[in-house]
DNA sequence: TTGTAAGCGTTATCAC
DNA sequence: GTGATAACGCTTACAA
């Protein structure tokens, strides 16, 4: 079956290329019996328009690139295929193609970048898990190029961007330990080079200063992801005087790594110690004990940041396209009063007036 | 800074389009000097073609597609994004893309893959968790593009695939247990259409047949993917009389499922009844107990599918890139001689001889 | 409402 | 070795 293009289509039809063009293209200067000729000849011919022409001629590649940080830290992450799902559904309703570019180890996540920007493969950048000092953004908002990110950074005030309040997750999460009585709150964090570690510190400190707790800096640590990191890091802790009544986790398999050695060590989480993850991951549900962890609506951010670029290209504003969504702190079992309660509340006390009203996400339009 | 595109680079060198094109692209025909100049200027000016250009001339649109079933299939499987990496380093190390292709619900696989294929929008692509009648196959293959597939079918002889045994894998898992002294061996498998589920039953099968078993209808299940089909399965299963010994589950999510609800039945799992997993996730080795599986070279398996696509391209012939690599038994706690064993063996007597000696993958080239 | 013709930025085919 | 020049298949002023 031989290609059929645009000059053969409209031999056939005894029509130029122009008016053909046209009527495929929705322009309204087509009348509509000719419109309706060519629409059912293309599809009976099984016309499809050759996309590097197209892309060649219109100055539009109709593809948004996903450069992701690394993809080795998602390795182990189920929410991954979650979050493309989410680009790549709305990018497909928006007949653009999702290019996916991977960073193989040793190579910068900027040359991936440029190689997709100079050589007009994309029309537009998704980026996630933002550096504080992150080569990307300098590099995307200093050409002006149409991007958005997965996370606010420091030159959030420039570009567009969806973060899922991570600072407030924390802060959230901190709040409900002090208010079961706890104090000494260790936080097992991570590289602090990543956005999302700092914010999620910042909202940790916010929440201690507020309960005018001060700081022990050997309460932070900063082994990263995973379960081997959590057990590490939570011995780490248990041999600190005093010992943290609590852990914050960065997220949910380093918690769960975390309780597996405070099991370990004869301590059962939830009762001699409360353990706290982030990002409710299937696991986090039938961990022992069930984990408490923060939820984000991932699907849902990954259409709106497809949403969010897709706008840029009509436009749209960068500061218009600036959004920062609630967490959801979902309470289970790995956390309660501290073995000797400062005071006197019990988990019950503290799940509910304390119990994060939700406020949904806003949608896209 | 303005782009810049081969006219003018070669104005300003005092060259043809010609001889700068050939320069850059590593044609022979051009004089070392000459080559030199224009590889420094091209540099130093920041040139980089115009991919849409460069496709259209070419007709070759270094782009690979990979076209899942259903992103959805992998949520919450955290070896998504290892395969991509796979594929993903593979192709940018060719200077190719990788376009990611979201089938929304409610769209046929078929559809999006027409898209790129008929919009030359890719020169060939990947599939994975083929079905059995598989739409995108026959017009793939009708049409002769070029394709790998992640997993055999039944038109396997004609196209290049990548298959991580499954077959051989529950062969071994389930004689493992026959050799425990289990004759009441349940799978609980997942929608037949598919076909490594249904490689995967004719392993069990064939392990059963061998052993001179008969087989039970009702020993087999189809409740699918994730925790809750597993409890649920494990849940009848356990009603049926006689009762399974051994269960075989399609996926590890599902096997921690039925643990969990073979523990809330007061049933423990690898003393009562024996569970077997398949992929290794990280879940698997915390699980309680740890639970025993296949292991699956799966970022390995990216990285060559990638390899024989880019094969097919320079022209290799399909017969000649079809592989089958032997899956790893991954031996733990979960399983064990049923509660009145048959015969007198012990977990050590299997585990120790029949352990499956790992043939390593063969490497692309 | 339709058609003509000029690009878009490359690569490939020839000559020189 | 190098350089005109013609594709590649489409969109879009501009004309009719």
């Amino acid at each position: 079956m031989a290609r059929i293009n645009l000059k053969e289509l409209s031999r056939r039809l005894g029509l130029s290329m122009t008016t053909v063009s046209r009527a495929l293209n929705g322009y309204p200067d087509v009348s509509p019996r000719t419109r309706e000729r060519v629409v059912s000849m293309a599809r009976e011919l099984g016309y499809a328009p050759n996309a590097a022409a197209r892309r060649l001629t219109s100055g539009r590649s109709e593809t948004i690139g996903f450069v992701p940080q690394s993809i080795a830290a998602y390795y182990g992450n189920p929410y991954f295929a979650d979050l493309l799902a989410g680009i790549g559904e709305t990018l497909h309703a928006a007949n653009f193609d999702l290019v996916l570019a991977c960073v193989p180890e040793g190579e910068a996540p900027l040359d991936v970048c440029r190689r997709l920007v100079e050589g007009r493969r994309v029309d537009g950048l998704i980026l996630d898990r933002t550096f504080t000092e992150d080569p990307r953004i300098d590099y995307l908002a200093a050409r002006g190029f149409p991007f958005a990110t997965l996370g606010r950074d420091r030159q959030a005030a420039r570009h567009a961007f969806l973060d899922i309040d991570g600072e407030r997750a924390l802060e959230m999460a901190t709040e409900r330990l002090i208010a079961l009585g706890h104090r000494e709150i260790a936080f097992i964090a991570a590289d602090p080079r990543f956005n999302f570690v700092r914010e999620r510190l910042a909202g940790y400190r916010r929440a201690l200063a507020d309960a005018g707790i001060p700081r022990r800096r050997s309460l932070v640590r900063h082994d990263g992801f995973g379960e081997e990191a959590g057990a590490r890091a939570a011995r780490a802790l248990m041999r600190l005087c005093p010992r943290p009544t609590a852990i914050l986790c960065i997220e949910d398999l380093t918690a769960i790594g975390a309780m597996r050695a405070l099991r370990a060590l004869g301590l059962r989480p939830g009762r001699e110690v409360s353990v706290i993850g982030y990002n409710d991951i299937p696991l986090a549900r039938i961990a022992e004990p069930p984990l408490t962890t923060i939820r984000m609506p991932i699907r849902e951010a990954g259409r709106r940041l497809a949403a969010m670029v897709l706008a840029l290209l009509e436009g749209a504003a960068p500061a218009d396209l600036q959004e920062i969504w609630e967490p959801e702190l979902v309470p289970r079992e790995s956390d309660g009063p501290p073995p000797s309660p400062a005071r006197g509340l019990t988990a019950a006390s503290v799940n509910g007036p304390s119990a994060p009203p939700r406020r949904g996400p806003r949608r896209p339009p």
